[in-house]
DNA sequence: CCACTTTAGTTCTAGTTAGAACAATTGTCA
DNA sequence: TGACAATTGTTCTAACTAGAACTAAAGTGG
């Protein structure tokens, strides 16, 4: 007998369309949108990547990585630089000033979050964090054709 | 000491993100964009409702809320009349064609999820939904000012 | 009663999303 | 080697998001 999906599906809505209100808001407070947040975070520390490697690990589309790099580099926190060794590909990459600005959002973003969740139950958030592994592994699995 | 917060909240959105493109891969199959599946779900089984109240069940912003209603009033799934009891108020009801819609993709959404998550954990599941509810009370009551 | 405040939905802007089409480059295999 | 397939990032379209400004209507209180 399967479990009924709506359930539980309802409530990961509702936790993570409660948690981007409140991650949102602080990260626009910040001079960022979410995404373009993510996208400096995902290259901070690194030595860039490229846009392949990029949008995978934020699962952000071509089209869309398009604009928001092209954004970012507007801002001059971003810049872009053709890959040494494929002729269609380039690098990514953090200027000075985006990494100034990761050494300043990431923490702030980190800090308050943590302090959002200052109050929480630390055994119930990690049973949380392995049971939502569980069900991520079993949709990820379903997604592919 | 707090729970850093950041790899929970990691797996809480990469676990949204693998639902979101499971379940916004079918409902597009279904002809509907997520989004407007989500106001037509809303708008089933009742007889309309005002905007603001659409607004506040969806989560979804008063600008937007007001194309995603044109967009299915245009398509003749959905209607707008006016409040009885306030001017400036307007009730959105599902047309008899949206209804046939609703009662077409709600089922094969429902259905279509629940055979997603056919092999889970019951118990799992029950505590994982438990679990969410815990952190979404937080994180709303942290969201207001 | 009336001035002022609040509310409802629309319009607008900047930014994001899914996904398709495209040109240029690289990879594969006979 | 060369034809064809796959890949890379860009461009484009339709739709969505946050949030501000707006007009008309309703609510409030002196």
């Amino acid at each position: 007998m399967p479990v009924p999906s709506l359930p539980v599906i309802r409530e990961l809505v509702r936790c993570y369309q409660a948690f981007d209100a409140v991650a949102g808001a602080h990260i626009r407070s910040l001079g960022l949108t979410a995404p373009q947040f993510d996208i400096i975070a995902t290259l901070g520390n690194t030595e860039g990547m490229r846009f392949k490697e990029l949008g995978e690990k934020t699962l952000c589309t071509k089209g869309t990585l398009t604009g928001i790099v092209d954004r970012l580099a507007d801002k001059g926190l971003v810049r872009r630089v053709a890959s040494p060794t494929d002729g269609r590909s380039q690098i990514v990459q953090l200027t000075a000033a985006g990494e100034a600005v990761f050494a300043h959002t990431f923490p702030a973003q980190i800090g308050y979050m943590d302090t959002v969740l200052a109050e929480v139950d630390t055994e119930r958030m990690a049973r949380l964090q392995q049971d939502l592994h569980y069900l991520r592994g079993i949709l990820e699995r379903k997604g592919k054709p």
